[in-house]
DNA sequence: CAATATTTTTAGATTTGTCTAAATTATTTT
DNA sequence: AAAATAATTTAGACAAATCTAAAAATATTG
């Protein structure tokens, strides 16, 4: 099997990349996993070869790479862990959500299934992480049965309880704490207009009350 | 400062020979490194030189190697986290003392001090790890102020409670178990003779009650 | 649609950590 | 004390993961 820490982000750089880029079909570009792990080009073209070998992804030349089914289950399971112990961080330990993304990436890749099988039961099975998202299960399912929607969604009258944040930057985060934001806190559509805006935009909420009639 | 998790298992191999040989003024040939960390003499001999360049180990050629006061203080981190860590799988985990040593010889290298002081103070700063070893404290101090016992200074009439284990080696700790020896447990000199000798002897007891008139 | 610009891969070098085989130093025996 | 034995280091090779510079493929554009 052959796991290593690197080899392991570049199969969660993979999947984070090919999700933003519309699903598990699409092609990943080298120099976008170059950018998003911090390393050259070259170097990702050469362990995309290696995740080929190993039978975690599917590289074709001048195209791109794309994760294969085992891959994919790999990448889950590391998102999984990470959001498990960034869960653990902040609740058990105290830390602040702008404080846990970099502990995790260490602790996603310490390798025993029965401690993230344990780490879960003993968090209470959590359907999200501290930034709001999701956590999937032991077989790679997500279950968010959230209806999330953006700020520029409410409406006068309107009242949303904050449910996630877009991007998990510790300088984002640490601003929207400074600013009252925390995942469960509700504000209203007025409220919402005195947040900067490229704050607002990084919020999802759901819909506590309206004024409106909707349709279910 | 350069840590990589193969040079703190150099230097904590340096520190636990270095005092089962007498202390840090002790040198401790590449040989024994070698077999302790299942590597060649040539690995340890080059890594040994590694270490001395960043200021954590001396090597005299042909004499051995020892730790220089940063080394021993970063083997005594190293110590630390292993025996925090050990702890937090048993007493919030609920894994048996068995199990997790080699959980915790990853998650040893998870490197945040923040982490390592909140995971302290949420364990409620332990005094010993599951096997009874003494967890150092930040500062690189042992708060030890038990006196332990051989199972063999114990004589007819004496009760002794089990208080630390001398290997922590998965299938020892398995068969003290299925003994129903476990730290905190108590037993008579009879009782104690009831178990196999080469468990016993891997014991050390705090004397509960004794029918001789001791010294203080 | 050919010339140019951009993206991606290949080639070759570098660092870290390991190995085996050979040379060197230290220890033990006769 | 010389010879034999054992321990340790040096020399040189290799795998993993990275880099820079050059070559190749693709995309853009006049
Ligand atoms: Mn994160
Ligand atoms: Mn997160
Ligand atoms: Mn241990
Ligand atoms: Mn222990």
């Amino acid at each position: 099997m052959a796991k290593s820490k690197q080899r392991e982000d570049h199969v969660k750089a993979l999947y984070a990349l090919g999700e933003s880029l519309g699903g598990p079909k699409a092609w990943v570009s080298t120099n976008q996993m170059a950018d998003h792990l911090g390393v050259k080009a070259p170097s990702v073209t050469s362990m995309v070869q290696v995740l080929q070998e190993l039978g975690w992804a599917e590289h074709r030349p001048y195209r791109g790479a794309r994760l294969t089914v085992a891959g994919r289950r790999l990448a889950l399971n590391l998102v999984r862990k990470h959001r498990l112990w960034e869960t653990f961080l902040v609740e058990r330990l105290g830390f602040g959500w702008e404080e846990v993304h970099d502990i995790a990436e260490q602790l996603e890749h310490i390798d025993s299934v029965k401690l993230v099988d344990r780490l879960d039961e003993y968090l209470g099975c959590p359907k999200v992480d501290p930034h709001g998202d999701p956590i999937p299960d032991g077989k790679g399912l997500f279950n968010d049965d959230r209806s999330l929607r953006s700020p520029s969604d409410l409406v006068a009258g309107d009242v949303g309880r904050v449910a996630a944040v877009q991007r998990d930057d510790a300088a984002l985060l640490s601003l929207l704490k400074s600013h009252g934001v925390a995942l469960g806190t509700e504000w209203t559509h007025e409220a919402l207009q005195g947040l900067p805006h490229d704050l607002r935009e990084q919020l999802l909420l759901e819909l506590v009350s309206t004024m409106k009639h909707g349709a279910s």
